[in-house]
DNA sequence: ACTTGACTCTCCCCCAAGGGTATGCCTTAT
DNA sequence: ATAAGGCATACCCTTGGGGGAGAGTCAAGT
């Protein structure tokens, strides 16, 4: 009984293509071939190989590897350390593609996020913020300098970040250079470490203004809240924040008239 | 400020090679390039366009995909869509592994289990069976084609399959052409259905004997574990076993003198 | 015996995302 | 001036085949 190429192409299925690369490789060796036509002629134990063929492909074995295995194993006991380093080395990829399902999760997750955000109106509203475990990184410099300070956050406590990305700032007036301020993130859990403090930011009533545009038009908003604090004669307290509710994303800068910040000033009673 | 392509190279970790190649591939075009010695310049909106690139690469998006999102976002809020569709991508391979790894745990155990009863003597003990469920899939014709009744039971109840498998032979005496026999497998649960008995298979006390070697050869320990019975007068029932401990494997037939079938006749006391 | 249509052969190009190497030009430091 | 190292293009290689060209073969019908 011997099957010529289409037949035992539709037997096994596996394409025509790949019997004749099997072929060429020397991993299925047809059992005859014409002499003078080329033609190819499979029997019944190239099907028995057909068979585990299609099965190792299936276990996602390269054909290098079926090959080598073709060779050296004639029985499944054989067999079992190939199985078991292939089974280590899925593992591997699956890990790896959980960890890239999380990434983008998170990114997608982030994004509907502020894209709620988006639809309410930009007033000043009083509002009241819970008390947030944030950790944060004093410095003191330039604001630009602030994205380091995010930059070690993410490091040190990125896998517990719980909130949206904050600054502190401590001074009461505007100052270019040697400003001093904290970059925050809220967690959900984290230890004191190196330049990092780990601690409760105590909530409360506030002033808060959601800014829309670059930063560097923040001014604007600052000098209306100024305005609306001291018509309603507020007395605040000494640290200001802002909550970067949609800034640059992970993947690309975005237009920054999208920009999202909000300014939360503490009302003090 | 100007980076050569060596330098950018370092800057963003992408290599050379890949830089050129996106650029063929305009995805990435450097910001100068010299028009007599065709050297490349890039600059900071390149190295912006590197930052996406690179982690959209992480996050498994092909190139000709980071092309498309280049060119049609300029925003996350652009990109969700795509991230929505390679996440369900990225499951979806992940799923495709786990099954992988499932089946190569499952043949991994199976092989070790049938290392453990290598080790034993292959003498005729008496021993205790316990009552199995099973489901079995009774036969008229020729012993060989027992192979499609398993085949059956695999497909029906394959994801509850509990041991090895076995079969029952309800004749006496042997018989070439018209045997009545059942294919079953020791199952957690499963239902009757079209052909197949699902149902307690009564254990007790048997004679059992381990046959090594191809399934022409039975007949040889047959005859010992019938000589053994006549010796201790023992009346067996009716219904005899074949337990299937070691035989063709999942991906090689392997070799038949390594095949483990045990032999059980039950006694009736 | 001849034709026809279905098969099959080999050979070459293609995919993704670059890696490796060869050969030749460019820049820069000594 | 010269040498070292950087950069350029061009070609071949990887996996596991798919697609097609052009030519030869097989089996069945006329």
């Amino acid at each position: 009984m011997k099957f010529s190429i289409g037949e035992f192409s539709r037997i096994t299925s596996l394409s025509i293509k790949s019997l004749r690369l099997y072929h060429e490789k020397q991993i299925l060796i047809p059992f005859e071939v014409d002499e003078f036509t080329g033609y190819r002629y499979y029997d019944h134990t190239n099907y028995e190989t057909a068979r585990s063929i299609r099965i190792m492909k299936n276990l996602d074995f390269t054909l290098a590897e079926i090959k080598e295995i073709l060779e050296e194993c004639s029985d499944e006991a054989d067999l079992i350390d190939y199985l078991e380093s292939k089974l280590k080395e899925v593992e591997g990829k699956i890990d790896q593609y959980q960890k890239v399902s999380r990434s983008i999760e998170k990114i997608i997750l982030t994004e509907k996020e502020s894209e709620m955000q988006k639809n309410s109106e930009f007033e000043i509203e009083e509002k009241n913020v819970e008390t947030l475990l944030i950790a944060g990184h004093r410095m003191k410099g330039k604001y630009e300098s602030i994205g380091e300070g995010f930059k070690l956050l993410g490091k040190s406590v990125g896998r517990f970040i719980n909130g949206k990305a904050m600054a502190l700032y401590y001074d009461h007036e505007y100052k270019e250079d040697n400003a001093d301020f904290e970059a925050c993130f809220p967690v959900r859990k984290g230890n004191d470490s190196d330049g990092i403090s780990v601690r409760e930011l105590k909530g409360g009533k506030c002033v808060s203004l959601i800014h829309q545009g670059a930063y560097q038009n923040l001014g604007d908003s600052y000098k209306k809240i100024f305005e609306y604090i001291n018509d309603k004669g507020y007395k605040t307290s000494a640290i200001s924040r802002e909550v970067y509710l949609k800034g640059p994303g992970m993947i690309f800068k975005g237009n920054p008239k999208n920009y999202l910040t909000e300014i939360q000033f503490f009302i003090e009673e």
